[in-house]
DNA sequence: GGACGGTGAAACTTCAGGTTGCCTC
DNA sequence: GAAGTTTCACCGTCC
């Protein structure tokens, strides 16, 4: 199976050389790297060299415009993107905005795009082979030890990429790249010649063997210790570890907990679910993290409540993180912040001294980029201010959502039937990024952030409001299918064809060349 | 003489990713 | 630990 083939050192990159040979023979290939900034680095550094087809230049220069206008204000990744899509290159990771990322992929399959660069979120969730793949990245960066070499299982996972058997290729090629010999022996004898991993059980790491026990007992699947040992011992962990003592003693030290907790009760050996501890098994909570929350509630009526009390506290839990790192420069900053909130604070502080406290510092951090968010703030700033992409935006927003939603039910169910409006307000402000002025705005379908605040901005600021509106300058305002749209939510309908529409001046498009400039 | 832009080296920063819940009048 | 980004000094050009 041995073959090499040459490929052009027109540059002082290989990967740079390996791609545009890969074009040159009208091929596509995605490129393996190991952080965010290297794929967008990558890309870039690719699309400066690449010269176009005629042909391909006008649809791409159409995608690159899409993909600058997916949000209301392109953000500095947003440019990027779309001048390296213009040259027929991508990124792809995480920060990417969903629909960005699907205009990505749908591309990529549609052979407009040719080359990605990409972090390992291309290897697992999408299906999106190509003819050449390229590994630049076999090492990479982990807490506390620094750079690590990358699981075999994980190289064989981007290999498998490589081969359009679709597209009639006859093979693939997955290519390394190293910088010595030495290198160059360890990658044949790791990777190539050797052995993936064994797959381990992480079923006794806690939070996960905590939320399984709950569930057991709160479906009256196992409601004595022995009918847990026996579910247990069935078990993949039991299989592979064959260590059932060790795991009898962490089930029996959880089963204290979940008591104490209040999630469980325990007479005679018969394990039952509270109707807590039940709705915390639905919910899906972690136990330890459902005791976190109720413990906070608890706390809320001695203090002086805001938006930011619930936003740092669902910010502190273990679902939340990674956290928002706090930099050197920013340390100062957060800790005056900790200060200012303090008297609002539901959770509790840990000593400075305390390694917990960098932590703490983070979750300060994570709940002002909320705070941010629903005070209306965009995702440029957001990026800027907090170094947070579009894509991780969105999953810290649903898991804070989650984590809210989970609080609203146990205060119903710990009866602090106070706190549900609350918490539910700023589930909607979480969602639409909005403050709280424009929620009555937000209950109309088709009605988002940005229109909600246009009109807001010009006076129609309630249900009421709307339908006094007038109809034209609401179409001014918001365009007319979506103003007919409302009016009709508010019970009030309208010809389509009496509607008058002003010709007005829509929106500037926005461009790259300002951008491109600065370059 | 000053504004501006380009360049390169040094200093500084930061480092992959993911599943869960509930429908809301 | 290494790649990427930011910062800053330096130089040339233009008005």
């Amino acid at each position: 199976m041995q073959k090499t083939s040459k490929i052009k050192h027109l540059y002082d990159n290989n990967v740079l050389n390996i791609c545009l040979d890969t074009i040159d023979k009208g091929k596509q290939a995605l490129v393996f790297v190991n952080t965010k900034n290297s794929a967008e680095a990558e890309a870039e550094r690719i699309s400066r060299k690449i010269k176009l087809k005629e042909k391909d230049k006008k649809v791409l220069e159409e995608l690159s415009q899409k993909v600058l206008t997916t949000l209301d204000r392109p953000t500095k990744q947003c440019q990027r993107l779309a001048l390296c899509v213009r040259n027929g290159v991508a990124f792809h990771h995480a920060g990417l905005h969903s629909a960005q990322r699907e205009l990505v992929e749908d591309n990529f399959k549609k052979g407009i795009i040719k080359i990605i660069c990409a972090t390992p979120t291309l290897a697992y969730g999408v299906n999106l082979p190509a003819f050449r793949v390229v590994v630049r990245d076999l090492k990479r960066f982990s807490a506390p030890r620094g750079m690590n070499w990358i699981p075999v299982l994980e190289f064989l996972q981007f290999c498998g990429r490589a081969g359009r058997p679709d597209f009639n290729d006859k093979f693939g090629e997955a290519i390394c790249l190293s910088q010595t010999e030495s290198e160059r022996a360890r990658i044949v004898d790791n990777y190539i010649d050797g052995e993936p991993e064994e797959i381990l059980s992480k079923l006794a790491v806690e939070p996960v063997l905590r939320t399984y026990i709950l569930s057991l007992i709160a479906t009256e699947y196992a409601n004595t210790n022995d009918e847990l040992m026996k579910f247990f011992g069935k078990t993949f962990y039991a299989y592979q570890f064959k260590d059932i003592r060790k795991l009898k003693g962490i089930i029996t030290r959880i089963l204290k907990n979940l008591k104490q907790w209040e999630f469980i009760t325990i007479s005679d050996d018969y394990l039952e679910a509270t109707l807590l501890g039940t709705r915390v098994s639905q919910l899906y909570l972690d136990p330890y993290t459902a005791h976190y929350l109720i413990t906070c509630l608890k706390r809320a009526k001695d203090k002086m409540l805001r938006p930011f009390s619930f936003l740092q506290m669902v910010s502190y839990t273990l679902e939340l993180r990674p956290l928002l790192t706090v930099r050197v420069r920013e340390y100062e900053h957060t800790e005056e912040k900790a200060a200012e909130y303090q008297s609002s604070l539901l959770s509790l502080e840990p000593s400075m001294f305390e390694p917990e406290y960098e932590e703490y510092l983070k979750s300060i951090k994570t709940a002002l980029f909320f705070n941010d968010w629903i005070d209306e703030k965009d995702e440029e700033l957001l990026l800027e201010q907090y170094n947070i992409r579009p894509g991780e935006t969105r999953v810290k927003l649903d898991l804070a959502d989650w984590l809210l939603y989970s609080s609203e039910e146990l205060s119903k169910l710990t009866k602090m039937h106070g706190l549900i409006k609350e918490l539910a307000k700023i589930r909607v402000r979480l969602k639409y990024g909005a403050k709280e002025e424009l929620l009555p705005l937000l209950r109309l379908r088709m009605i988002g952030r940005a229109r909600a605040r246009k009109m807001y901005n010009n006076k129609i600021k309630t249900i009421e409001d709307v339908k006094k509106a007038d109809i034209t300058k609401l179409t001014q305002l918001i365009g007319k299918q979506i103003s007919l749209s409302i009016k009709k939510q508010v019970g009030q309908e309208f010809r389509e064809e009496k509607v008058k529409v002003k010709k007005g001046k829509r929106k500037g498009q926005t461009s790259l060349a300002k951008y491109e400039n600065k370059k």
